[in-house]
DNA sequence: GACTGGCACTCGGTCAGTAAGAGTGCCAGG
DNA sequence: CCTGGCACTCTTACTGACCGAGTGCCAGTC
């Protein structure tokens, strides 16, 4: 049976009503506060077809109805109206980014400025490692069988890493190496790069190939294995808001579930498709994060996309304004980076 | 009236069971529970003068007693017996932090250790820039008006920032601002910079001396302005241990105090004195930290303090045993950071 | 055939009243 | 100075009654 338009009407105003009132809605508030032009009683009979197709339930009998996650996502997909930023919006974003000194800054002011926009937890991930170039590479020495190795990425990112030599080096060396190196990867996407870092070793001569051999283990850990991700997160004190209603009574999956970095990844990260995505209740297959919803996007300088950001929240949230907002800092973000 | 020795016994037996159990403890189950020697009419006695001293209090007429801030002052400074670590938390500290493998690593191990031995959350300040030596300054040209300032702490913390040059600038003339950044810098405590930087300016030749101004601004801000102190947070979860009944029923006001990273600070930092600090409730300063308690105290290689570590946790906490996890992971960082 | 008004029914929330239990303060006696 | 006893207070848990919101169903109407 499929739905007719008033159904889809209801199922509307229902999803409205709650996420304003968080209260179950009944027949009759509905038919008050929304023009429907029907009785309560007609309504009553298309809750009951909604019910059974598993938009909106009862949490107890003769209680109002309240979406099901199914309901959120037909709501989401079909029936939600674009909600334009406000002008204080759009100048509270400009007012916020501009000025940042660096990545760290950026992102950081970013992830502040989500938290407070949509009043509910960001996460914003540093542009990705996967999708950088590198721009340099230097080393320092910090001792005579010490180098630092610094990476830095076009998309702003630094990285350092300690090598331990397994003899000392001299300076001319280090240069030397250094020359190599950047020859061999500048400009490179980091992604391209185990190969190449192996043709370094290989084409070096039987003297220092120890060193660079060293070498090029710490550039393989650097550039694709380790720590590859790093996040930002704010907002945590807006899961507090709408008192322990929301998320089924207790913080405590939540919680956890932020603590886990790779958990965080797994809700914006995954840039497929350059698209808006927005995770409702159990769609995010994460058994803590039952209860919660995920508004995630791509972020970057043009049409590419380095990294993720998005806003958790309860499911029961203003999906049309969360969209907006993130949709809007994202590009913001992008045309940040772009400057540079 | 000065308390003798059983009513200091009562105190404390008053805490132990309060913390172990979070309800009210009567005169009646604290004889059982402990061998007093007296019958509950005398600890009634006791509890009467406890108060009115206060050091405890009553939630309501004819309900247990529960320490007061005063009181928990009192036992943590008279009253409580140091706890020693268990061979499976030792070997649980030493596990951890093996195979760290550079400071931001460093750093997070200890952070996520210090909150599952404790079950609070913790707090661990990066190594203060302000009580760390240049070890070395890279200058990395980005593009001809562009270098990427990059400094090396003796502490192992790297930071970096980009610097806009008023013009173009020659790679002989980076080699040559670089040695001369380096022969003035290196070596040197973070805090006596400033005055050597002004003379770094003042003894340039008037064709350079514009670049070395641009480079001298950023030299200072990322020396001791800016983002100083850099902090890693973990166990935020634990809050909700206990229920809500500590947090005197919201989480809220305590989860926007650990977004402060100023807050923080002020909590963990300050390390004059070289023992371990608890501060109770109020004695925090913060009002959103009301019945929150903090335990920190400083770590660094050998007997030099670099950064401060610790917990915050509910008023109703395990102090000896807090104490004590706190301080000697603290210890097992200074000796990894002494091993650098 | 779709909508409506009416009606009986269900169930959660609130309120008052009761009973039980924990804990106290005080007092008189050892 | 300590103790046992006793009266008192106050919280908590439980009960039953009541109210109101909301439903489902049905018969009537357009």
């Amino acid at each position: 049976m499929s739905l007719d338009d008033r159904k889809l009407e209801v199922l509307r105003a229902i999803v409205e009503d709650y996420v304003e009132t968080q209260e179950p809605v009944g027949s009759k508030s509905l038919v008050e506060r929304h023009q429907l032009g029907v009785s309560p009683a007609t309504v009553r009979n298309d809750m009951a077809v909604l019910e059974e197709e598993g938009y909106i339930r009862q949490p107890h009998t003769s209680a109002g109805r309240v979406p099901t996650d199914a309901g959120y996502r037909l709501f989401v997909d079909r029936l939600s109206r674009v909600k334009p930023l406000t002008p204080a919006e759009r100048r509270a974003i400009e007012r916020f980014l501009i000025g940042a000194v660096d990545l760290d800054d950026v992102v950081h002011r970013t992830v502040r400025l989500l938290a407070q926009l949509t009043r509910q937890v960001a996460v914003v991930q540093y542009p990705s490692l996967a999708r950088s170039s590198v721009r340099h590479l230097e080393l320092v020495p910090i001792s005579t069988t010490r180098l630092m190795l610094v990476m830095i990425a076009d998309t702003g990112r630094v990285e350092q890493r300690l090598v331990e030599l397994p003899g000392p080096i001299a300076a001319d060396d280090v240069t030397d190496l250094r020359r190599r190196v950047n020859e061999k990867l500048a400009g490179q996407k980091l992604a391209d790069t185990p190969p190449l870092v192996q043709t370094l070793v290989d084409d070096c001569a039987p003297g220092s190939r120890a060193t660079m051999a060293c070498l090029a283990s710490v550039l393989l850990e650097t550039l694709v294995e380790r720590s590859e991700e790093r996040l930002a997160l704010a907002g945590t004190a807006n899961l507090t808001r709408g008192g322990v209603l929301d998320f089924q009574g207790t913080l405590r999956p939540v919680l956890e579930a932020l603590e886990e970095e790779v958990i965080l990844l797994k809700l914006i990260g995954d840039l497929e498709p350059s698209t808006t995505r927005v995770r409702i209740g159990d769609e995010n297959k994460i058994d803590n994060l039952r209860s919660a919803s995920v508004v995630s996007t791509g972020y970057g300088p043009g049409a590419t996309i380095v990294g993720g950001l998005g806003v958790l929240g309860p499911t029961r949230m203003d999906y049309p304004g969360t969209i907006a907002t993130v949709r809007a800092v994202a590009r913001y973000v992008g045309d940040l980076l772009a400057q540079n």
